[in-house]
DNA sequence: CTTGGTGCAAAAACTTTGCAAGAAT
DNA sequence: ATTCTTGCAAAGTTTTTGCACCAAG
């Protein structure tokens, strides 16, 4: 129930909110969306409601740990409900999609080289870049 | 000489981009700025060098192959000087350091998802967030 | 009721582009 | 002389904010 997850949020329950948080768990092929696409979907089903909301609630799911923002190439943000558990992101150049993987021995090299640098990490990223099977030249 | 690199790119050597690429290369304490960050330095010179003759100037090394684009938390580019080798950045989200590492076993690791997704590798980038040492809490 | 949320439009931040004037080869 | 560059201002993108109105608790 996307109810109480806001509530557990501390946020009241609105029609918005609770539309893009649908939306968000309703991506079955890319669950990375930018914006603007949920606000083109809202459009398609007929929802009234506005891109600067849209921005306002993504905010605020990130904010509250629902959503995970991130940074592609390319500039713009794209957000993606979250799963409790760390995965990184390969997306294609060519077609936009995104998958997802995880490795642990990657993980550890991570905190190791944070280590040996001195630092405290509290977040990280690994973006891989390249032709996806379906858009690989023959 | 930054003349031999221009004309090697393909690029007039004009005062703009000699000046523009003296500063990426005199960056000793951290070699990564933002085209803001090149412009305020250059205003600092008293070169009277417009803020799109930077983007413009910054682009074209991108294109070349001189200097390396990169997507930081946040949102805005940051530009760096290449040197031939691949790195991964670590930086800090206090002050906004950003340091260097690069990594075998992660590099290996990479290119070893990417075969088992069956995408073609063309590019990545590996950034971890924390705190530095200095901005560490005591 | 009272607090917080929404929509709209306007603004902000970052980056790109059109164009006439100027510089490099 | 020709071609490429620049500076400026204007426009483009993406994201945020101010404010009056509306809705949830």
């Amino acid at each position: 129930m996307e109810t109480h997850d806001l509530r557990n949020a501390g946020l009241k329950v609105t029609l918005p909110r609770v539309k893009i948080l649908q939306i968000l768990e309703n991506q079955a092929t890319d669950r990375h969306l930018t914006a603007e696409q949920v606000y083109k979907i809202l459009l398609s089903e007929d929802e009234e409601i506005g891109l600067a909301t849209v921005y306002r609630v993504l905010t605020q799911f990130e904010a509250a740990g629902l959503v995970t923002r991130h940074h592609f190439e390319g500039g713009n943000s794209v957000f993606e409900l979250s799963d409790g558990d760390h995965h990184d992101h390969i997306m294609c150049v060519k077609c936009g999609k995104v998958d997802e993987f995880s490795d642990n021995v990657i993980e550890a090299q991570q905190k190791q080289i944070a280590q040996r640098l001195g630092y405290e990490l509290t977040a990280h990223g690994l973006y891989l870049y390249g032709f996806c099977p379906d858009c690989r030249k023959p």
